[in-house]
DNA sequence: GGAACACGAAACATCCGAGGTCTGTTGCAG
DNA sequence: CTGCAACAGACCTCGGATGTTTCGTGTTCC
């Protein structure tokens, strides 16, 4: 094994073991370099790599520290995941948001406060009658992630979020908006917030359920895909990770 | 921003934009290097750091690769993001957990090919009367990862196979052995695959429900906290990343 | 003729040392 | 006490030298 690779997992192993705590500051890199047993390239290589995924955090001319390792700051680390996907797993994407995102309106309708609720309510009226397209996925991420915050579930807040990257989503509105669905999103997005609003959890469910439901719908016709939707492809499956 | 970060998103633009496809052989370090306008030093963090993540894959003296990209092996590098997590958050995780495991599991008993369930059959009845805990865990990360991935929706499979890392549960089965939950888990599993075996989605989404949602209330308690198991902290929720 | 071995080229792995840039602190002057 | 300037510490970037691994090629032996 590499000395990076073996330098990421003692730097993992010295956070893990509370060595490190979050907002702990490592030691200069020439230090650590030493103890670690290798150089301070090699060392550089192992950081950036931590850095990446939001657990460490340098500071030129200051040093190098732990995150906070909060969910959110780690999971957001995942849409620079999901970016990578193409096309055809979107679905697949967009298949688990669908179990996840009434689930998370339910919990909102429960634990949401009744500013945040109110809050919601203006971001809708906020929204125009003939939006750009900018403005429309602005407010439909945001719409969608004041529910999963309100959820009170940074993990599952953190996880929606990523599933429905702004790459994505862009790509889906821009489509959307071409067919003039527009006005039936913004009615379900009003059904959903006055279900929460009512604190009726599993009003503000279906209605989720029904609106993700919907652009699934909607994206698999626009990919071509003629297949029935509640069924996708099991024996067509091929058997991965044969090797 | 560094020219490491820019060499990063640089790669990641070709990859997304199609100029580099899954597999496809990046130049040669040097080369590379030179095309970025950047040392080689710099361009190996790069490197690296998507290497963690599992979009390249390196090989000494070959050269250097873009994976598959397949969802799997993407989200399989969550499971290092997870192992960050401490007690504290396990909760949270489990939580989505109990959304996501029923979700599975009913689309399991949809989709699942006989052979599929013949297979989870006998995962069940090869594990002896007194098992040990390695024996358990291992048994219980194959059911629960074969009914996953009979769920025909492979971002869901990985999603679920990290959120359980071996970590988080090993350690839970370590208590649960503990108090003698073993048979009250076993029956629920042979439930589970029973309801799948006989084609019943709900009832076999009912008990995953059942099944995930006794080792969360078990952990609650373990954990000590007394408060009510359905509304998490909404209020008490800190305004972190304050500075 | 085919297979095993030896050699060499290509590419990554690792290290080193020098110069640059940014940040936080310290000390002085007002 | 406040504001500015110089300083030291820490990370940033670079380019080259050397080691290690892999793959392809040509040769030799059976």
């Amino acid at each position: 094994m590499p000395v990076t690779d073996v330098a990421i997992d003692k730097i993992k192993d010295m956070i893990i073991s509370g060595e490190l705590a979050p907002g702990d500051r490592l030691p200069k890199e020439a230090e650590l370099a030493q103890r670690l047993g290798l150089s301070r390239s090699s060392l550089r290589e192992a950081v950036k790599a931590l850095c990446l995924i939001r657990v460490l955090d340098v500071r030129q001319g200051d040093g190098t520290y732990v995150t906070s390792l909060e969910p959110n700051l780690l999971l957001d680390a995942m849409t620079f995941v999901v970016d990578f996907h193409r096309d055809d797993t979107v679905l697949d994407f967009l298949a688990v948001r669908r179990i996840l995102e009434p689930a998370a309106t339910a919990l909102a309708a429960l634990h949401m406060s009744d500013d945040d609720i109110t809050e919601l309510g203006t971001l809708l009226s906020e929204l125009e009658d003939s939006p750009t397209v900018e403005a429309l996925v602005a407010n439909d991420l945001q719409f969608h992630r004041k529910i999963a915050d309100g959820s009170g579930n940074p993990v599952l807040c953190s996880l929606l979020d990523s599933l429905s990257g702004p790459t994505a989503r862009a790509r889906i509105w821009r489509g959307l908006t071409q067919e003039g669905a527009v006005a039936k999103t913004r009615e379900q997005h009003t059904a959903i917030y006055e279900a929460i609003a009512a604190r009726e959890p599993e009003l503000a469910r279906s209605w989720a359920t029904v609106h993700v439901a919907g652009v699934e719908q909607w994206l698999r016709n626009a990919l071509g895909t003629a297949d029935d939707p509640t069924v996708p492809d099991s024996d067509a499956e091929p058997a991965a990770e044969a090797s």
